[in-house]
DNA sequence: AAAATTGTTTACCAATCGGTTTCTAATTTG
DNA sequence: CAAATTAGAAACCGATTGGTAAACAATTTT
């Protein structure tokens, strides 16, 4: 080890995500990604190899910071549906706040992406595919204590709603108002029950 | 009127539509829309006049087509219920023929593209209040004949369905197989009733 | 302190980007 | 046929693309 990195290479990491998220992979330049870093392209190149490896961290970043997200939504509530409840509407709050309409980073790489990509592919399906399990696992707690609708399998109850939500939040993407999001989450909330 | 064209404009046009829809509209260049639509940049530019306007009337050819075929299938069966249930199966049966994952043209330049141009976006916001209207249009009839419950609102359900149908179809940009897309459309289906 | 190693900066690279200009070929109108 | 008009082909445009090479600066090891 001779001179250490000036940087915080978190820090930076964070800054690509954003500039990502804002414009997709193809439409974010290296420029905008120098300027988004405060970092010059050769320091850009000798910490994270490239424009698709440095893609590649910054989408398992968001992923990890998703991830958190969700499960303390899902399961920090006082019930199982308490929790779907609390994860639906928070999603959905988050749009609210999306005034550049950003959407989910996560749905935007699968679609812009993943049909080409297949490193992308199958990262986020095994991201999807967790988030189902999660998803299942606090149905199938809440059918046991009667508050989820018994007559269709946890698995099946809970690809709906991640079907749902991935729907509203690439609806999102134009112009409805937050109030409507909200009540269509209760709509699917009256249906799990 | 002088010298006529020598290519027809609607096949060059659903050519760049193949092309746009393929890889979107960031990562089409010209040199693919070239070869793509077999004409030189030249004749593109005189009969197009750039690459966004190709882009809008790709996409605008796309959305009559798709809502042909909506209302095809939403009104062309024995009844509503069957309307929903072959609209959503025959969606469905074109994702298992896109072997591309080219997805749904027009929730890919939803996703790409609705964010940061206006008129893509009022475009696909007009697009989707139709097809929820006549979604919501057939619920409601079926809702008379005693098809879909009654307890929540047509228009709320029309929104559901929508959302899990996009749903649906961006998550078919990874891989999943065309028999759970299938099983999941009747999971909703009898939630629906 | 000298050598070795690594980060940062600058300049540079060929290739490609979307778009235009120029020239030629074909057709209509007078 | 001649003039006018429009389509098509090819060359060309500056700007930008992602990526690299070389020079310089800082730190560790010997």
């Amino acid at each position: 080890m001779a001179r250490l990195r000036e940087f915080d290479t978190d820090v930076a990491l964070d800054a690509a995500m954003q500039a990502f998220w804002l414009r997709g992979y193809e439409a974010t330049s290296m420029a905008d990604l120098m300027a988004a870093m405060d970092l010059k392209k050769g320091s850009i190149y000798k910490a994270f190899k490239d424009k698709h490896s440095l893609f590649m961290l910054a989408l398992r970043q968001y992923l990890e910071h998703a991830n958190r997200f969700n499960r303390q939504h899902l399961e920090g509530a006082i019930s199982p549906k308490a929790g779907v409840s609390d994860l639906l509407h928070a999603i959905i709050s988050q749009r609210g706040n999306d005034r550049d309409r950003r959407g989910c980073f996560m749905l935007n790489s699968l679609v812009e992406l993943a049909p080409h990509d297949e490193a992308v592919r199958t990262l986020l399906e095994d991201h999807l595919s967790h988030m189902q399990a999660m998803l299942s696992r606090t149905i199938a707690q809440g059918q046991t204590l009667g508050e989820f609708r018994t007559d269709i399998p946890a698995d099946d109850l809970s690809l709906m709603v991640l079907n749902f939500l991935q729907g509203l939040v690439t609806r999102s993407k134009g112009s409805v108002s937050v109030a409507a999001l909200h009540q269509q989450a209760d709509t699917l909330l009256k249906v799990l029950a």
